[in-house]
This record gives C-alpha cells, sequence and structure tokens, in this order.
DNA sequence: GCTTTCTACTAACACGTGTTAGTAACACGC
DNA sequence: GCGTGTTACTAACACGTGTTAGTAGAAAGC
C-alpha cells in the first residue's frame, strides 16, 4: 500500500517532455499545437505507467469538481418510501454517462438557514439536485436566488426555480373519471406526507378539482395525513374508515401508502375491490403484484431523475438548454384494486 | 453568483495575522502555541467573513478527501429491491455524523479490471464500501490484496476482506423448526438471485442444512431463481408451484421476492397460509402490511451500513478497532403468512 | 550582562495540475 | 539578409491550503 503516486512529472519524464505537454496531451484544449508523434509518446507513457490525474489538484487549479451533489431532505423516507430510488438511479446513470461523480448526503431535521453552504461554499460540487424540497426552506431559496446551479425534483413555489415536477391534473382527472364511472360517490383520501410537501398538496389539489368536476366534494373528514411508511398509510386509512365508513373509494398518496390502506381495508372486513376500491400513485415496481393488483397513476422516478441531471448539465454548460421547469405527464394504469361501487 | 471567493488570506488580513496563523487556529493540531485572544480574533474573522476551507485544496495538501465512495454492483437492483436504500441510509448517517461525505458510483454490467481505479487512484475517495460484491469480481480482490481501506457489505471469501454480513443458520434453523412444527415437509425455495451472490447461497445453503437436520430433503426442481424484483419472484413461483404442486411451504429470497410469491399463490388459487405457507426475508417496513402480514427473518439494514461505515472508519485511523468479520444474528419475525399444513 | 529557554508568530515550501506568455527553430516571401 | 509566420514545445505562474523551520522578543537562570 501506498506506493509512490504516479504524476504527470513521472509521465513527463518517461515520454522525454515537459510536464507542460503531459498536460496538453491529456487534457489540452488543442489549442496549441502538438506533433502527432509526441501526443503518442505521451499518451503511451500515460498508459504504461497507469496515470490517473489527481483530481484535487484539479479541481484546485480548474475550479470545477466534476461533482454534483444530491441532497435528500429528509433521508429517513428512504427506509419507507421505493420512490427515491428511482430518481437516485436515473440520477446515477445520468451522471455516469457524463463522466461526472454523484455525493449523497442527508439532511438532518434541522434546517437552519446555512444548511447547503458547507457542500456549496467548500467548492467540492458544482452543481446541486433537491430531492422532496420544502416550500419555505430558506436555505434554499437563498441559494436560488444567489443564481447557483440548482434543480430541484419538486418544487418550493419560486419564480426562478429550476425544477422537474409531474403534473397532476390530467392523470388525477381520468382516475377520477375511472372511479365516477364505476359508481362511486363518496371519495376519500390518504396523503403520503403531513402538509407542506409540494406534491401532497398538489396531488389534493387536483383530487379535489377533479371531482368537482362531477359535482362531487372532497370533504375535509374524508382526508388522513400519512407519513410515507406503510405502516404509516394502514393507521391513517384506519382513522378514516373508521371516520367515514360510507366511502367507497379511497386514493392513497402514493403505492407505498396504498400497500397500509388495503392492509387496514382487509383488517376491518372490507373487501378490495368489491367493497372499497383503492387508487395508489407511482406505479413502483411491486403495484402489479399486490393482493389484488393495484390501479395506480404512473410516474417515472427514473425519467424524472435523469432530465434533473440533464437540466444542472445544461446549467452547468455542458448539454444543451433545457425550460427552466419541465413537468412530466403521469399515466393512469388500470388494474384489479378498483371496481363497480357497491349499492 | 461568481462573487470572489473568500479564501484564509481574506481571514488573516481582517484578523492582522498571518495566514499561517489562522490555518493554525482553524485546523492546527494545537503543537504549535498561540495566545488566546489572537485565536478568538481569527475565529471571529473567520466567522464574520462566512469562511469555508477550500476542500480542493484541502485536499491536495493533505491527501484526505473526507470522502468515502459507495460503490453498488449492480445499481438497477436500487428500481426493485427496498433493502439497499435500508443501508444506504445507515452509511449516509454514520458518515454525516463524521463529517464525511459520501460519492456513490455505480457500477455498470461490465466489470474490467481497473473498474475501481478510476475513483481510488484519483485520490478523489479515502476508503471504499462495496455493496453486493460478486464472488470472482478481480477488480475487487487486486484492491484488497493492495491493502485499500475497503469493506465489503456481503462477501466475496477472500482471506483478507474485511465485511460485514448475517449470519443465516441460526435463524433460517429457527425458521425451519417453526414450519416443521406446523407440520410441512414439502418445503421449496424461491432464491432473489441467480447463483453468484453469496447471500443467496448462503441462504439456501443454510435452509438445505436446516432441513437435514429435521429429516428432510431441499430438492434440486424445489428451487427456482427470482432476480430481485417482484415480478421475477411471481414468475419463479409461478414455475416452482406448478412444478411442484405438492408443496406445502416457500421461503422467499427476501421480502420482495415473497411478494411476488403471495401474488402467485393467489393467481394459481393458494391460500396463505391455509394451502401453501410463506416466509420471507429482511422484514422490510413493508412486511407487516402485506396480505397476509408476512412471516419473515428480520435482518437489519441500517446497522449493517452503520457497522459498515464504522469499520471503514476505523481502518482510516478515525475510530475504535473492529474485527475484520463481523456478523450480525438476524431474528425469526412470525406472522400470518404461516399456518398449519394442510391435511 | 550573557546565555538559555520559552512564547507567539511568520516566511517559505509543498501538494499536482491547467494555462498563458514566451522561445527556439525553421520555412517563406521579397 | 531581413522581417513575418508557423510549428513544437516549455518556463513560470496560479490555484488555496497544511506544515516545518526559523525568528524576534521577552522571561529566566546564574
Amino acid at each position: 500500500m501506498s506506493r509512490p503516486r504516479i504524476t504527470s512529472h513521472d509521465v513527463a519524464r518517461r515520454a522525454g517532455v515537459s510536464r507542460t505537454t503531459v498536460s496538453l496531451v491529456l487534457s489540452g484544449s488543442g489549442r496549441v499545437a502538438l506533433s502527432p508523434e509526441t501526443r503518442k509518446r505521451v499518451m503511451r507513457a500515460a498508459e504504461d505507467l497507469g496515470y490517473k490525474p489527481n483530481s484535487a489538484a484539479r479541481m484546485l487549479v480548474s475550479g470545477n469538481s466534476e461533482t454534483i451533489g444530491l441532497v435528500v431532505s429528509d433521508p429517513s423516507i428512504l427506509l419507507v418510501d421505493a420512490f427515491i430510488p428511482q430518481i437516485l438511479y436515473g440520477i446515477e446513470r445520468a451522471n455516469r454517462e457524463m463522466g461526472f461523480h454523484v455525493l449523497v448526503e442527508g439532511l438532518g431535521a434541522e434546517e437552519r438557514p446555512g444548511a447547503y453552504d458547507h457542500l456549496v461554499e467548500s467548492r467540492r460540487i458544482d452543481g446541486l439536485i433537491v430531492l422532496n424540497p420544502r416550500v419555505g426552506d430558506e436555505a434554499l431559496v437563498s441559494l436560488i436566488e444567489k443564481g447557483f446551479p440548482l434543480v430541484l425534483v419538486g418544487s418550493v413555489r419560486h419564480k426562478d426555480e429550476v425544477s422537474v415536477t409531474f403534473t397532476t391534473r390530467a392523470a388525477i382527472g381520468a382516475a377520477v373519471e375511472h372511479v365516477v364511472a364505476l359508481g362511486h360517490r363518496r371519495i376519500g383520501a390518504v396523503t403520503f406526507s403531513p402538509r407542506g410537501y409540494t406534491s401532497r398538496d398538489a396531488r389534493l389539489a387536483a383530487l379535489g378539482a377533479a371531482m368537482v368536476g362531477h359535482d362531487l366534494h372532497l370533504d375535509e373528514d374524508a382526508i388522513t395525513d400519512g407519513n410515507f411508511s406503510a405502516e404509516s398509510g394502514h393507521r391513517a386509512a384506519t382513522t378514516l374508515l373508521e371516520r367515514r365508513p360510507d366511502l367507497t373509494a379511497v386514493f392513497a398518496g402514493n403505492d407505498t401508502i396504498a400497500i397500509g390502506v388495503l392492509s387496514a381495508a382487509r383488517a376491518l372486513g372490507r373487501r378490495v375491490p368489491e367493497d372499497l376500491s383503492v387508487v395508489g400513485f407511482d406505479d413502483l415496481p411491486f403495484a402489479p403484484w399486490l393482493t389484488p393488483a393495484l390501479t395506480t397513476i404512473r410516474t417515472d422516478g427514473v425519467r424524472q431523475g435523469t432530465i434533473a441531471a440533464e437540466m444542472l448539465f445544461a446549467r452547468l454548460g455542458h448539454a444543451a438548454l433545457h425550460p427552466p421547469r419541465v413537468r412530466l405527464e403521469p399515466e393512469l394504469v388500470l388494474r384489479r384494486s378498483t371496481g363497480p361501487a357497491p349499492d
């Protein structure tokens, strides 16, 4: 271990040229003329010695780290919700293709003003992707206003933010249409999180709006909040179904919550879909294999992650420009957890 | 944006001392004497200016990046298996506590000899944690033999490896005991992956051994291989149950696979647990909320990740020494998916 | 009063790279 | 023969930090 590092100096000596030449060959912009023969010789020497440039030195002089930061607002969500890994995968793959690295950083519960400063100011990263941002995160807003290269997976409703989100109106509209067509009129919801997470609020608003379009109303007491986990979904659904036993359809905030809803329904002796229809959100890979197979709204987390990464590369000048806000369109997937309303 | 960076030079000027003094105050080993008053003044100046040391410069001179690499052997597993996020969470949290950063790197399908060299030789990371290593990964073995600080979450059965794994004998023994006590004698298995992943092989071997202890035999045709996803579990279980309709109990390679097994059983008209008992592995957060609630073997992924990180810190000299191989003991959790064997 | 020890600080180097300005050699045009 | 380019290369600086060797001044020892 700790055998002496090979530096560009060693390569230069072996190739019989100056260190400058080595640098120009291996990472020069081509603005300086070099004979093809010298080029070959240097590259050969580098290859022979197994030369890998020291990234710290490179960062120092260039100012770029070829690394992006990925901030997971509340990392404990990782434990229970399978959606984040999809996004992570998309981001990681896109970065790998660009030769970039991904630094994963969790934020604790504390959201003090300087939360991101350490990462940003230490120049460790060139840009940032923030997952599940919360409206009102001041540290985040200040970073946006400073103009730091930043992409949100989600939204904080800031005019200058760059973000990837999913529209909800059309798909939830279609889902409501589907459920209403099956005869349901008393519809409830179990969200995936407390208030403040924009996509929770957006999904709920879209549900309410779609119901109004059918002369229905989403009652306040027909909503209970989950907290990311299946267990929280089970508890919230139990509360909901005991308070409002007349409900015949429930929209779950996401598929993990839906697992809990299915479990709660079963525990209360309600058969799905005969007595109760359940609609999920996300279409995670396990959704078709639940009992019963879940009707849900498909969002493509991998794509969302990939696009977030591409938008960031664009801001860093490495890719074609994107519009500042990308909104993806999810899609209704019909399976077995929705059926005709009971009489 | 891009306002001039604040360097230690600026802090020095403001505090009226030399740059050296600033460096000594903020990160010196205390071997040089400094008056308390100067200390205060420097710290005050740094605070006022919001000084954050440039990490690249620091890395360059110190040789440490305070970053560990986390290699996910096959990142697409992220998409379908919820166990990896548990480990990731544990690692991330431990690193955050130590002030370390985590660089996540996926390996493509290609496993050429120099797979890890880029990360290691570029000095971007101080140490490495490898998830789901595969026996026979030469690049990995060569890294181990070079003595690079490396911790495996899993094993490649190398004599010098440092690894965290789960024992399987006792817990699987208990599970077999439980199932046999319920009257089952024809037992099958659906693995979570093809051959070559050590924990697949270990779980299968432990199952076979435990069965022998009860004068039973795990037939070759009572085993089918899944491939991480619930879908693959469904397919493999369907094949298995059609080939061996006499089986009354099935061990699933993990809980995600178990989702598929439950789904397949239902599709074939086999009730769980009345007609078929199912045992999972991992006790993921959703396991209690499946239909029926899953009997499974609890492994603590977060703890595994935390310990892996601590072992690495130990190797880097930042923490107390660990034994080179830690084996955690999982625990049988009884729920509703196992019941008396049908007559 | 002279040397010695101690305190508080700093000058100067090192880390390994990218890049700009500059040079030496040579060809070319007139 | 002299300026003008062109080609192929290199010396020297910059990036921002950690650390060692060294210095000036004061205190202490005798």
